[in-house]
DNA sequence: ATGGCTATCACGGATAGA
């Protein structure tokens, strides 16, 4: 069972890229981040054509994200608990063949020392509860998306670059760790131990073509799942695209 | 580098991203 994760930055704006890329990878089930259209206007037609069903979180403009399976999503949810006051779409989780698929689009969090890097540490707090709630179920689960977090020095092609950002002080990779210690794996770092990889590359000062990237889009599987899981590779190839997300796709391989 | 690209909403330029 393949399963992907990928920020598409508007599956409007994406739509030729990442059906192209979904014909070609065939992932059973993946996650999508920054949708950015809300739930009624997905392009529901066209990834139903191949096959997949939808369970699909949007809202207008900004965020929004989906959950897309070959196979069908059991117990649907959307929206991560613990703020009912929160309105960004950035949560969604559904069980596909008995794997509990989440798929999350964490907060920037930038400017640091704003509303929005609180905003930021306090959904990490959240998504800490709700991996506690989920292990204490003891099923396996993956929790996929853009986590925005570059989780050590070696993540990055220029740490230096990234000191003070939100997406890599030390109070958001402490709450990132405090989720690899309550045991979930970062499946791509587990199984490439000593590899340099990035998920996002900017569109500005060419930092595709120099590979000045960050590797902030993760799958962390619980321990149920990471004992099955057999490959773990990030997907070079639809950033090298026209009209490319800014990110590009994460898959892992797990035994059924 | 004072984020020098991109997408959205809405039709100019602000807002957000990372």
């Amino acid at each position: 069972m393949r399963i992907a994760t990928w920020n598409v930055n508007s599956v409007k704006a994406r739509l030729s890229n990442v059906l192209d890329w979904l014909r070609s990878a065939e992932p059973d089930v993946a996650v999508l981040q920054e949708i950015k259209c809300e739930t009624e206007a997905f392009p529901r037609f066209e990834f139903e054509a191949l096959g997949y069903r939808l369970l699909v979180h949007g809202q207008k403009s900004y965020n929004g994200v989906a959950l897309i399976s070959k196979h069908p999503i059991e117990d649907p949810m959307t929206g991560l608990e613990g703020d009912d006051g929160d309105a960004q779409a950035r949560y969604v989780e559904g069980t596909v063949k008995g794997v509990r698929v989440c798929g999350l689009y964490l907060p920037n969090g930038n400017p640091a020392g704003t509303e929005k890097y609180d905003y930021k540490l306090a959904w990490m707090d959240r998504l800490h509860r709700r991996a506690g709630t989920l292990l204490a179920a003891g099923r396996p689960f993956v929790m996929g998306g853009d986590f925005n977090v570059i989780p050590e020095e070696r993540d990055a092609a220029d740490p230096h670059a990234w000191v003070g950002d939100a997406l890599f002080l030390l109070e958001t990779r402490r709450r990132y760790r405090a989720l690899t210690h309550l045991g979930l794996t970062d499946s791509w770092r587990a199984l490439n131990p000593t590899a340099t990889g990035y998920s996002f590359w900017d569109y500005q000062g060419q930092a595709w073509q120099a590979d000045n990237g960050i590797r902030i889009d993760h799958l962390l599987a619980s321990p149920e799942l990471a004992d099955r899981l057999e490959t773990c590779v990030i997907d070079r190839e639809p950033r090298g695209r026209d009209k490319a997300s800014d990110h590009t796709p994460v898959v892992a391989t797990v035994s059924e």
